[in-house]
DNA sequence: AGCGAAACCGACCCGCGAGTCGGTTTCGGG
DNA sequence: CCCGAAACCGACTCGCGGGTCGGTTTCGCT
């Protein structure tokens, strides 16, 4: 049995006011399989939380492997958004796109924290085949990321490093920090919290911030050690 | 109703036995629990995977949450256990011993993959009291490094930083670079995925690394920017 | 050997929750 | 206004899995 088809969303003709519920219902499941846990939270209580039934869910979905996978693949979507136009908005600079790829993922899972412990807790506790669409995401920013670090490397931007390795280190830096912050285990505000894990992730790849030094100055920037007073 | 107790694990004397096959259990569960997920892993599977019965399984444990509480605390002591005698062995420069720590949870995790997977995936899957107790877990050991990189800071060992914060990211960045390694989408060997991690952690404190210069020859050693040819 | 407790077995119980289905309401187009 | 389809409702089914329980085996001890 192959078990797991998921087929990526279908897009089809709805009236306005379906796409509402619809949005609703994704919106009232994102937050309850993060709260409870995609295996604890129930179908008729999220519909309940949609302001809607049972039958109305299964209307819009036909399985609930299928609605996780549509709260996951939405917000896939949204990120991917924010992250892109960052990384364009940072210009050429490859430590620069880095860094606003980072930023952006960091302030988008800030804004929805539902949304991160979805995505960082339900990739084993709802079948192999959710756990590889995690994945999936996951590697696609990271190689973002990477590709920005080997550009980076062979600038002789950065210190010599591996560039997947520390693309994976610097995610895995930034969900963390996300998370304890999400828990209450960090009490800096945000924008200090950003600020600080940014100096981190520079620091870790031997370059100097971009925004101390302008990257058209910058081509042996990547020798002198950053912001020590 | 006060619902979760899970009263931290109770010693009694055990047959030998008996005793062995609490282990067999402990291992089935943890395999099965990283595998397919808590919710998803049955008690009857268990049983079989550990070579006994249903029975058997109820006869050590109560329930399926003090199951999964004894799986996490058994994790919790071996990483302690490994995390303690990496310390003290690595002397009194803070420094190397945050390093050592890493270190050790990294190389902990790498030897028992399961066992990263059930610390990483179930917190939100099994309920609020077990989050809370893997969260704590977490918590110790990144206060753990706090307190080094706390007075590494005072000792002007490493660049201005916050060391909760510098804390929690380390920890992140180790598990990041564990569960990609495991899931085979980082292909470098351990050993050099450590040395890499190493590299990048000690940079990103902005210190120099104890096996460069030792650390009585380091007392402004974080001023230079470590490794670049 | 033989007794009693610890250890173990597996058929059974039962509540819970995913998924179904016939019916009802809403709404756009003619 | 009317018709048909889209959207929605909620009582019901039913299989799965956590937990139980009476019985059986193993083992330490005298």
């Amino acid at each position: 049995m192959p078990a797991d088809a998921l087929p990526a969303e279908i897009e089809t003709a709805r009236q306005p006011r379906a796409e509402a519920r619809r949005g609703d219902l994704l919106a009232a499941a994102t937050r309850l399989f993060a709260e409870r846990g995609y295996a604890a939270a129930g179908m008729d209580e999220i519909a309940r939380a949609a302001g809607t039934s049972k039958g109305g869910l299964y209307f819009h979905f036909p399985t609930k492997q299928a609605l996780l996978a549509a709260v996951i693949g939405r917000a896939a979507d949204l990120l991917r958004k924010r992250v892109a136009t960052a990384m364009t908005a940072a210009g050429d600079d490859p430590v620069a796109r880095s860094e606003a790829a980072l930023a952006a993922l960091f302030r988008t899972l800030a804004k929805h924290r539902p949304l991160g412990r979805v995505l960082a807790a339900e990739s084993v506790a709802a079948g192999p085949g959710v756990r590889e669409r995690v994945e999936r995401i996951e590697d696609e920013f990271v190689a973002l990321i990477a590709a920005e670090l080997r550009r980076a490397l062979e600038l002789g931007l950065t210190a010599p490093l591996d560039p997947e390795l520390a693309a994976h280190a610097w995610f895995g830096m930034v969900r963390a920090c996300i998370s304890a912050w999400a828990g209450g285990r960090i009490s800096a505000p945000p924008g200090e919290l950003e600020a600080e894990l940014r100096r981190l992730l520079i620091r870790s790849a031997g370059a100097a911030p971009p925004d101390v030094m302008p990257p058209d100055q910058a081509d042996r920037g990547g020798d002198r050690c950053p912001d020590r007073p």
